[in-house]
DNA sequence: CGAAAATACTTGAGGAGGTCAAGTAAACAA
DNA sequence: TTGTTTACTTGACCTCCTCAAGTATTTTCG
């Protein structure tokens, strides 16, 4: 133990902390969603939607079987949220937007996420800053594996 | 921008960073569960199960209704990973107990989260202990309000 | 004590998310 | 042109999840 440095914890300890932070994060996301009458899959979809995506490229985004994401789509179409529209360029694919009132509720979402807005809003700018450097370097080796 | 302390990144960038890499990690954590016939699920249930908790215990930690947790434990004990014991001194409680089997798929499932392990391992000391130091700042909140 | 309320669990119905297998339509390659 | 690959949908089937209802037990308190 150093006098300098706080505690080293273990690797179980990090991973179990950084497990219960993800956590907690999720049900934040999934509380705010469920206000507005989504489910956190739903909303992780309309989260995507910046522009018009293929039915085949939230697939990948989402990790899962495109014909998953057909069901997805079909009801958040069916609550106005989204538009399937036709690619221009190939007639098999089908691009997803969001209509306004889909982005109107995606940004309320965000906004909404108050457990994690406040656990943020207590860190100052340089702690702040460190934490993004050392999640920015954990980044691409939790992914790649993956 | 200072020179001499990071880019300071925006609440939404941190916000964001942390979302991915705690699907990352969640994602590590399903694959490793899927290898061993695991839901990430069941795997989530197995991880709680250091001592017995009764069926009530593990619907609070999931945050979920108790009729769920049911369902859950029912294909644990199929597959011989979990067991039911009657509680001694309640007999509307049924405690819930990993079999040898149970706890050692388990170790083996966190043993094999690769991704993460593997990115931890890119920290030192010293770095592991200031993210372990921040990450347990926002821990409190964060479970807080949510 | 004994009746009423609270608690622990299960069951059943039904929705959402997920996979796989199979089918259609369009694009592409030889 | 014929065959292969790609994008999407459908249908069968599972798990997860909730709600409503029912049973067994414990607790509370008049």
């Amino acid at each position: 133990m150093s006098a300098t440095t706080p505690q080293a914890p273990t690797k179980l300890q990090l991973l179990e902390l950084l497990a219960a932070i993800g956590t907690a994060q999720w049900r934040d996301f999934a509380a705010a969603a469920a206000r507005y009458g989504l489910t956190s899959t739903q909303a992780r979809v309309l989260a995507q939607l910046d522009g018009p995506v293929p039915m085949r490229g939230l697939a990948t985004l989402l990790v899962c079987d495109a014909s998953n994401v057909t069901g997805i789509v079909d009801r958040l179409e069916g609550r106005a949220l989204v538009r399937r529209e036709p690619d221009p360029a190939d007639r098999r694919v089908k691009n997803v937007v969001a209509t306004d009132e889909g982005r109107e509720i995606i940004r309320r979402v965000r906004e909404e996420m108050q457990a994690t807005h406040g656990a943020l809003d207590t860190l100052d700018e340089a702690e702040s800053a460190t934490l993004y450097a050392l999640l920015e370097r954990l980044r691409r080796p939790m992914e790649k594996d993956a």
